[in-house]
DNA sequence: CCCGTGATTTAT
DNA sequence: TAAATCACGGGG
């Protein structure tokens, strides 16, 4: 592997932590999935936070516990894979603390290792730039789906986090902007839950604007 | 802009 | 049991 060995795994204590914070700092670092033998990997450079029971675009609105949500009611660290529209998946790293419903959608990503498996899993991408811009895509691309859901990224070999960087990102570099799909949330549309890399290509449209902090 | 697509949720 | 919904993506 071209990896260079020194790069740390995301453990316990980067998940337990405010669902802002995480999905902040998730950016710049890298997904891997491992799957029949072949490693995928991309940097994270879109994010958003759903901040749970109170969060009327969350799957946890209200403190709902049901069959679909199960796993984001673990404990940090774990992931929640759903599957949406008849034949899309949505991948979220859980984060907070035990009992906090609260997560994190990884909505885009810059590919990295694999980039021939990634086309060939997504035949409707004609560049490089559509492997991954949106949740589902990033999903069919890494070969992500609900059989997935609940493994603990912590620890299981099939899909984790590296860090590539201690610390955030500097805040002039990350673009913020209201949540993609979630117009049914009232209020909580429009908070500033979006957090994307300010420039970077492979950032899902519409785009965050640059300069909010 | 519209529409596929089907699991999940929510209303009867 | 039935109806509505949906943290999306692709094509016109």
């Amino acid at each position: 592997m071209p990896e260079s060995g020194a790069t740390e795994r995301a453990d316990r204590s980067f998940f337990n932590r405010d669902p802002v914070v995480v999905a902040r700092r998730l950016l710049g670092q890298r997904l891997v999935r491992r799957y029949r033998g072949i490693r995928t990997s991309g940097i994270i450079v879109e994010t958003e936070a759903y901040l749970g029971v109170a969060d009327r675009a969350a799957h946890t609105y209200g403190g709902r516990h049901t069959r679909r949500n199960r796993s984001m009611w673990n404990i940090g660290g774990h992931a929640y894979v759903y599957f949406v529209y008849g034949m899309h998946c949505c991948m979220n790293v859980v984060a907070g603390r035990a009992e906090q419903p609260v997560a994190v959608l990884l909505r885009a990503l810059q590919p990295e290792q694999r980039m021939d498996t990634m086309h060939r899993r997504r035949s409707a991408a004609r560049r490089d730039v559509d492997l991954c811009s949106g949740p589902g895509k990033l999903c069919q691309a890494m070969a992500i789906d609900r059989r997935l859901d609940g493994v603990d990224m912590v620890s299981d070999n099939r899909l984790f986090v590296e860090l590539l960087r201690r610390r955030q990102l500097p805040t002039r570099t990350i673009a913020v902007g209201p949540r993609v799909g979630v117009d049914y949330a009232g209020e909580w549309a429009q908070e500033p839950l979006r957090f994307a890399i300010a420039g970077n290509a492979h950032v899902s449209r519409p785009r965050p604007e640059a300069g909010n902090s």
